[in-house]
DNA sequence: ATGAAAGCGCTAACAT
DNA sequence: ATGTTAGCGCTTTCAT
């Protein structure tokens, strides 16, 4: 605002010595007498000296501050990531500079470049889309980077993720444990590997896909076929609901057009925080009450899910400890290590709160198909 | 990682022109000829030219970068505050370098100083503290620093809240023009001014009490007692809970004793949405239906409270327009603006949706106390 | 242990 | 319009 800052060179002069003493004292590094030091203390301390850690940064080469591209910081999956990576950078008092992408490859490009061209010494990013990202890979290969909950097509670097395909199957096998053999799954499901939803359901009938690179939503889906497949259940086409864009709305239709068909199924598995939350309003729209007339599971675990009703049961994804395991992961790297790299997959944890009955007309055993 | 950087010297070189030059058609100032500019582009974009934004800032004064000092990130509050100031910082090509703070008073100031000496543009702090905040006075003496939420007595800066006074005064109102004659108010009401919650109260009953420079949840009671006052409705004391910290298992305590106890309230208003989970949880664990056996209304509008059975009604904060109206704030005193402080509080919405009845045991219509 | 001097990558006078 | 030179605030050789 107003006042011009003290320089480590006028708290030499004030202290009599040499900028570089002052610096070596005031800066931590290379020797200094006591006595020397307690009068540069003293000056700097009386002329208010700050360090100017740009010009430091210049010099050295690094800014301890770390990039982070999130999807969007408001909502609770990115804003508790976020907070974990805080935890990890602050013991090592490093920086945030966070930046929101929103889901657009553009945004994410210019965020990117901003982050390198301010000198940050690793990149945490949630990538928008898995492949030809070109601009992460030269980031790639100017600093450390960290891929979270999503990974990119050949791209060789450090990743970080909750096991999606443990965590749906696991929960969707509860649901056919408990007698269901009609469940219903409503995801995003957006860009498609394979070419569409068909081919994929084909390949995946085979066992012949691959998780890596998988879009989370999609990867939850593999959980969900391999629990049917675990179970001897056939898979009904027509209950993979593919919403095809991450808008409320729009996942709110296709779970109405489920729930209000006729070929209700007697239970819903959602494959993240929006569908569950749209899914629920069409229940609610339906009238119809959970776990009587409808069970339910969602992936991810919201806040209202332990204040609704009966409780809806989730598979909530560890999403501090992905924040704080990328963050260490990169501080790592930027420290220099120098591994192959490393795909970590982070387990999940059901909550478990009273939303998944019996199917509806049945008396509550399970069957075969 | 690997790659040394392409200086403008080397882009300059390749180029065939000056350094000067090189800047003035790379950094976007000053004059060149087409024909220039065109070399020296074309040399950028072989050598893979980046700026280096560390040294333009060292050199010209300022960073681009906006600091934010927020309690806990991952708090939808703070979260939503956030996204505001980025979409307002982005709008300018601004950074933002993000803290916690977690309501400690030496995690602050030490964030402060970090800031500082990243060399930020400006601060935007929730101080956690109203008092003895000499960091911030330090602090505003070099960069604007706008304050969020929370004001700090005698520092003279920039200020946005919500106007927490108005908001729960008129939803108290609410309740009072329902029939509710006891309304129940749990809040934080950590640090007190005036010497306690009594001393308060005296105060406030005569008009007393001035809002400016009052915590949020002592802004809200303020209202609840003014509503109160406006309705000629007596006050009783013990219907104002003072949790006295940020903890959920203490607020549901206080809740707890409030709705079990003998003289339980026909309504309560809850001071924020941390007090509004754990008053819900007590009235779940007291086995109350809402609003038959109680009213209920919450300051903050929460996620769940659209979800859960009739649905709870509350007081919305503008929580990203008040980040964005700070955001505008710093960013024009970054400009230069001159002016003295201003103070900006933003009107709150209720959101209706039915857990404010009439009093049980009565008629449903208003009584002369 | 301390100082002199060079220089990080860039912009800002000042010439021309 | 372009080049030359200085220097932002600091760290880092290199002497001593």
């Amino acid at each position: 605002m107003k006042g011009k800052s003290v320089t480590i060179a006028e708290v030499a002069r004030a202290a009599g010595v040499s900028t570089a003493t002052a610096g070596r004292v005031l800066g931590g590094y290379g020797y200094s007498s006591a006595q020397k030091r307690s009068a540069v203390l003293e000056a700097a301390e009386a002329l208010g000296y700050r360090p100017n850690l740009l010009a430091r940064s210049l010099i050295t080469g690094h800014t301890r501050t770390l990039g982070v591209v999130a999807g969007d910081i408001e909502s609770p999956f990115y804003a508790a990531i976020l907070r974990g990576i805080a935890n990890v950078a602050e013991t090592q008092s490093f920086g945030l500079l966070i930046t929101n992408s929103d889901e657009n490859v553009a945004r994410e490009l210019r965020a990117v470049e901003l982050l390198q061209e301010k000198q940050v010494d690793g990149l945490i990013v949630s990538p928008c889309d898995t492949i030809g990202a070109a601009h992460l890979r030269e980031a790639a290969a100017r600093v450390p980077v960290v891929l979270i909950d999503r990974e990119v097509e050949a791209l060789e670097v450090d990743s970080v993720g909750a096991d999606n395909i443990a965590g749906a199957q696991d929960c969707v096998a509860g649901l056919l444990a408990a007698g269901h053999r009609r469940i219903g799954f409503v995801a995003e499901l957006e860009t498609s590997p394979l070419g569409g939803l068909g081919p994929f359901l084909d390949a995946a009938g085979q066992g012949e896909v691959s998780a890596r690179g998988l879009y989370p939503s999609w990867q939850r889906l593999l959980g969900y076929i391999r629990a049917h497949q675990a179970a001897g259940v056939p898979l009904e086409r027509g209950l993979v609901r593919r919403v095809g864009q991450y808008s409320v709305a729009a996942a709110e239709r296709e779970a109405a057009a489920m729930i209000d068909g006729p070929g209700r199924p007697s239970a819903v598995f959602t494959g993240d925080g929006l569908m569950s939350s749209a899914a629920m309003a069409a229940v609610r729209a339906a009238g119809l009450a959970i776990p009587r007339d409808l069970s339910m599971v969602g992936f991810d675990d919201l806040d209202w899910m332990a204040f609704v009703g009966p409780g809806i049961d989730a598979v909530a994804q560890p999403r501090r400890a992905m924040g704080e395991t990328a963050a260490r992961m990169l501080l790592e790297r930027v420290a220099g290590l120098n591994a192959p790299p490393r795909r970590v997959r982070l387990a999940t944890r059901r909550m478990r709160r009273g939303s998944i009955g019996p199917p509806p007309g049945r008396a509550g055993d399970a069957e075969a198909s």
